[in-house]
DNA sequence: CTGTTAGCGCGTTCAA
DNA sequence: TTGAACGCGCTAACAG
């Protein structure tokens, strides 16, 4: 048997609503009182019924959190920053691996949506959800993109600085001597894949080079995109020299299928990868990449949501983080031609 | 404005029990009012509150799951495979980071217990939480631990067979010509190690190898751990050819050290992992380890807790996996002596 | 400072 | 087949 308001109630011989005071402490209880209802609560192992409480004041004290796949290392960092900083304000976080699946996608957010979270992050690719995500803000759950703007939809965002980004791997190729990059990019639809290029383009257009449409290849951010992209492009009669990846996993299926044709990193060719995931460090090269503050950006995202949730703001928002360029092994000069 | 029933009602020109009747389909309805009821629930864009739900039927639909750190390879496999099966049955979860904080830990559970959520998987190393387990499942909130059997607790559990584990490990070295085998196991106080250690002896002992108090290490789980085991093993004036390792990262931290005072794997010496993390065949030499099914024990997790719940069973049952030895390419024939 | 009352949104009696 | 009434556990409003 479960122990109830009401029984430690009747057990201190005080009204529930004493009870409610001692616990919320929202107002004020005699000593003598406060002491029989904690010595009860004590008795009757009782703990407050978070359910019954959110039915009253609306609030769950809960968090969803909506990604492709925590199996992959950036969004377990994310998921990390997401989650302390929930518990740090006393929220607990759903974790929604929704895949690459949209229909799954529209599945967790109707779920979270009914289990009352006070708000959500946000942090897939999907694009068939916006409607759903507009009904869900018109119930007044406050809802975060990672990585993410929606266009038409006035929500919260936090972005790294991509176009940055894309624009520091090129220029550092080029300083190393490199004047053929190629750009494997994420998904084409995507913004975070657009304003990387954007970079690319920019960098190289300093320099005066002009981009060429075929060393720019849209691939998923997985180790065989990487693999398969390497040997398109190795296929060129005049091959790029340097490759700028859209993740670290692409990064080291390029470096494997370079060292497959018997060539050598950085010897022959340079990589550059994206995110800095930690197994960027323990590969043999080691990976030369862009970071982005992964966790932080997680607890950035609660962040937001925390002042959507008290009501301190209402107009959107997007906190831009700013990527870092990580130099390790995967990059040498330029010697081929 | 967020509709309940009684707006619904009131659009379909029924009662709010026909609605309910409708949406939870346990009691026949005209099909006209069906009609009307589905209608007016589409217009309003009404979704049942699960709260006030969960209140009647004390089910919240979701479970717990506590884990040192998602962000470490081994639990986010696990995790993913909780997630999976939890979704499949209509279940969320709630995400619980403890670290290696054991107040966290004890926190958690209660936050988990006030929230009444469904069931609890438990995938940690703590050991001042035994009387809080117990507390929790004397409400009736089925557990399930992960890799740790609680003495006095009669709780479910998803186990590795570590005794095996350790011994193929062992066996393995031992064929390639291996005498001096170190392990460098993890925390001395819990039965993962112990037992690993068994399979560990057991093996030794059959080849009738006389096992080597200094060759066992007790350590935690991570990179550095490796890193300096080894550097202490590798001072000895007869140090050992071969490596045990409790998980993958210690492993590679071992390689690392290695590598560090000139030697090669496997040429100079051998190592095995634990685990087969996915970064295992990313890196070089690829690592030769004991593969255990972290996906599968997660879903097998969940699996336990819905037969508890549906009240299919009460005793506590054990499911126990199978290792298996995955060969790569850091192991060889013993050379050195 | 305290108890009584009412109601959050829903499912489940019980009658009709 | 349907509606009215009740209660899940809690907190807020109102009296006192």
């Amino acid at each position: 048997m479960v122990a109830t308001i009401k029984n430690v109630a009747a057990e201190a011989s005080v009204s529930p609503s004493t009870v409610s005071r001692v616990i919320t402490g929202k107002a004020p209880v005699s000593s003598d009182k406060r002491e029989k209802v904690l010595a009860a609560i004590k008795k009757l192992n009782y703990r407050p019924n978070i359910l019954a409480r959110g039915l009253k004041s609306k609030e769950t004290k809960t968090l969803g959190l909506i990604l492709p796949n925590i199996t992959n290392p950036f969004f377990a960092e994310v998921a990390k920053g997401v989650e302390d900083a929930a518990d740090a304000a006393g929220y607990n976080v759903i974790l929604c691996n929704a895949g690459d699946d949209g229909a799954k996608e529209i599945r967790y957010l109707e779920v979270l949506h009914k289990k009352w979270v006070d708000g959500i992050v946000y942090d897939t690719v999907g694009v068939d959800t916006v409607d759903y995500l507009r009904t869900i803000m018109g119930d007044g759950i406050p809802i975060v993109t990672m990585d993410r703007e929606i266009k038409g939809l006035p929500v919260d965002a936090v972005c790294l600085d991509n176009v940055k980004g894309g624009y520091i791997a090129t220029r550092y190729l080029i300083a190393l001597g490199h004047r053929k990059i190629a750009l494997i990019a994420g998904p084409v639809y995507i913004s975070t894949t657009t304003d990387r290029e954007e970079g690319y383009r920019r960098a190289l257009d300093e320099v005066g080079i002009q981009p060429r449409p075929d060393f720019i290849r849209y691939f998923s951010y997985d180790f065989e995109s990487g693999f398969n992209a390497a040997a398109e492009l190795l296929s060129f009669d005049d091959p790029p020299t340097g490759f700028i990846c859209a993740n670290d996993m692409i990064a080291l299926g390029v470096i494997q299928q370079l060292e497959r044709k018997g060539f050598q990193v950085p010897m022959d060719f340079s990589v550059v990868g994206f995110d800095d995931i930690y197994v960027s460090r323990l590969v043999k090269p080691a990976l030369t990449t862009i970071a982005q503050p992964k966790y932080e950006m997680g607890q950035k995202a609660v962040a937001l949501l925390l002042e959507h949730i008290a009501r301190k703001r209402k107009r959107p928002k997007t906190a831009l983080f700013a990527p870092e360029l990580v130099i390790r092994e995967s990059c040498g000069e330029q010697v081929r031609k």
